[in-house]
RNA sequence: GGUCCUGUGGAGCAGUUGGAGUGCUCGCCGCCCUGUCAAGGCGGAGGUCGCGGGUUCAAGUCCCGUCAGGACCGCCA
């Protein structure tokens, strides 16, 4: 190594000693007559001071400069100590200053204090990355991936990779395809998730694997997506859903135990998919305030307003909500509009009075107006939004208003951590088309109940399916998976896929699983919002070495490029398609 | 595919009902300065106001289109 020691583990203890140290200059304050750097590595900063002997050169330093300095490590004089600073009781006396490379002006700062647009940050990722905030980030990532490499290895767990040239599979998300040059018209898909070769790895009689897999889906962004990501991918044989549930919850608690110094309750509350979807509107509901949702279908059974004739109508309060302007009542509409409702019927109950008044009171009988604050939990003083119509999707709308109105009425505790299993989840869902889709995917086991009957009411058949969730992010989420081909055919037929269709899509699993299947089943992390959470950032990019903006595109290798004539000739991109 | 927000020196932002010269902070360059620590002082450079078109006597400002970024809906088993 160039240098004896790392700036930021410099202490009073190390006062006399003489240290070579390398570094960026992250500040520097030029008295002419003194110098002070701030040199940075990646332990920290430590204060250089440069005096008559050896400033001439240090005047030319500039910040990002990297520098190899040697010098007395001094205790600072009386009434100088900067308690700031980890280092702030010491400083470096410098005596001898070699530039090792110097530092073009910045296109954007450097500093702990600046705020700087996405836009820069990305581009320059790797001068983003030299701020401690960014680092530290990146940092946590590892440590998160060390404790749960740990604990599964503890565990027994096998860390295998598996492939990322593979075959399309035809459910899901859009994948990425890769052209074959060697055979033309034919194509790789880059996994969106390594669901069947782990499931392949239990046939295999690896009993417990994992891996911290990438996985590649063609769908356009979000704050908490990225095209390419990561899963912490686990799969274990001769398991029950309690067992998997257990080694999430294992894996949680340590996890946040040592990166937020936060210990959870366990076991972590466990709700019904059809709960979370009647309390709260969502899937995934954050449980950090309450405002849950009442159905109020029979309460309007008989009402005259036709908007609450329907298969399902309910409300959700917002505490303080009546004192709202016309302009925030009508924003409301906009935001509803925007989620593809009609609107958001409200009615507000009058601080003083008590009195329900808007336009949707003057539809309501005195009946039901009469018994409505009751009947929603709203007290005088509070608004109350309605959803009527198809049950699934009011229950969103009402549930996505939840998330607003605590975000407005400042309900959300940002301190807190709030887990839960949503079990129990449905197997299938209606197609556009009138058919059946797996909610989660193919392979997922009918519960015990459902599995003898589920063609019988394929809305209502339940799934050995959970989803872990945090603070209202899906964490994680997985399965019990089948493993009867009997079950399975039952499924596909279900689906509408042919048997003819099943072994052409996925001939390769369903022949594995006629040599002995092990029942088993598992679960897979979204480690970029695990990580994401961890850090207490707001985008997933915060915890992600070099992210991509919208559009899948990367600012600082400007990827996706064009490719050239040459290029295009040998990829195979031209072949002949397949036949429909 | 759709909705909304944002594009102004290198960075972050301001710019009023359209009205004479686009301003501020930081950074950058030069000089001064021996105890600062987001150093300070003096001076200086740096702008197709994203791009194209339109309205107007006059556009950073209004209108249309377009590009880029962000958030969201659709989508994401």
């Amino acid at each position: 190594m160039i240098r004896t020691h790392e700036a930021g583990t410099l202490r009073a203890a190390h006062v006399g000693e003489q240290v070579t140290l390398a570094g960026w200059v992250a500040r520097r304050r030029d008295h002419g007559g003194v110098i002070f750097i701030d040199l940075r590595d990646a332990s920290g900063f430590v204060q250089a001071v440069f005096r008559d002997s050896s400033s001439e050169d240090a005047h030319k330093l500039r910040n990002e400069y990297c520098v190899k300095v040697t010098g007395t490590v001094e205790r600072r004089p009386a009434g100088n100590d900067n308690p700031e600073l980890a280092t702030g009781e010491i400083e470096l006396n410098v005596s001898e200053l070699v530039i090792l490379s110097e530092a073009a002006p910045l296109p954007m700062p450097i500093d702990e204090h600046v705020e700087v647009g996405d836009e820069a940050r990305l581009k320059y990722r790797y001068l983003d990355l030299r701020r401690s905030g960014p680092a530290a980030a990146l940092r946590m990532r590892s440590d998160a991936s060390k404790i749960a490499r740990n604990l599964l290895d503890d565990r027994n767990f096998v860390e295998i990779e598996t492939p990322t040239l593979t075959r399309s599979t035809p459910e899901g998300a859009r994948d990425f395809l890769v052209p074959v040059r060697v055979k033309p018209g034919t194509w790789y898909a880059l996994p969106q998730s390594p669901q069947l070769f782990k499931q392949l790895l239990m046939v295999a009689g690896m009993e417990r694997y994992y891996q911290i897999a990438r996985c590649y889906r063609d769908e356009d962004s979000r704050a908490d997506r990225q095209p390419e990501f990561t899963q912490l991918d686990i799969e274990m044989s001769f398991v029950t859903q309690e067992d998997v549930i257990e080694l999430g919850e294992s894996i949680v608690e340590a996890l946040w135990r040592d990166l937020a110094g936060h210990q959870i309750q366990r076991p972590l509350p466990q709700i019904t998919w059809h709960e979370a979807m009647d309390r709260y509107g969502s899937d995934k509901p954050d449980l950090r305030y309450g405002l849950e949702l009442t159905e109020l279908t029979s309460y309007f059974a008989g009402t005259e307003f036709r908007v609450f004739q329907a298969e399902y109508t309910g409300a959700v309060v917002m505490p303080g909500g009546a004192t709202q302007t016309r302009k925030e009542l009508d924003g409301w509409q906009d935001w509803a509009k925007q989620r593809g409702a009609k609107g958001l019927a409200y009615v507000l109950f009058d601080a003083e009075t008590g009195e329900a008044r808007g336009p949707v009171a003057k539809n309501l009988s005195e009946a039901h107006l009469a018994g409505l604050a009751d009947a929603a939990g709203a007290k005088p003083g509070d608004a109350v939004f309605f959803a009527a119509g198809d049950r699934r999707h009011s229950q969103e709308l009402l549930g996505a208003a939840r998330i607003e109105i605590a975000k407005r009425a400042k309900l959300v505790d940002e301190d807190a951590w709030a887990f839960c299993w949503v079990v129990d989840a449905p197997m299938f869902e209606r197609t556009d088309e009138g058919g059946w889709t797996a909610v989660h995917h193919p392979f997922t086991s009918p519960n015990e109940e459902w599995e003898p009957k589920f063609e019988e009411a394929p809305d209502r058949a339940l799934a050995y399916a959970y989803d872990i969730v945090c603070n209202g992010n899906e964490i994680g989420g997985g399965s019990v998976r089948i493993h009867s081909g009997d079950v399975q055919r039952r499924v596909f037929d279900l689906l509408g896929i042919s048997e003819e269709e099943a072994s052409d899509k996925f001939g390769f699993l369903l022949e594995a699983f006629a040599f002995g299947p092990p029942p088993h089943g598992g679960i897979a992390f979204g480690w970029d919002r695990v990580c994401m959470l961890l850090a207490g950032a707001d985008s997933i990019r915060e915890v992600i070495a070099f992210p991509k903006s919208g559009g899948g595109y990367d600012p600082l290798t400007s990827a996706p490029t064009p490719i050239t004539a040459q290029q295009r000739a040998e990829a195979g991109v031209d072949g002949p398609p397949k036949k429909a």
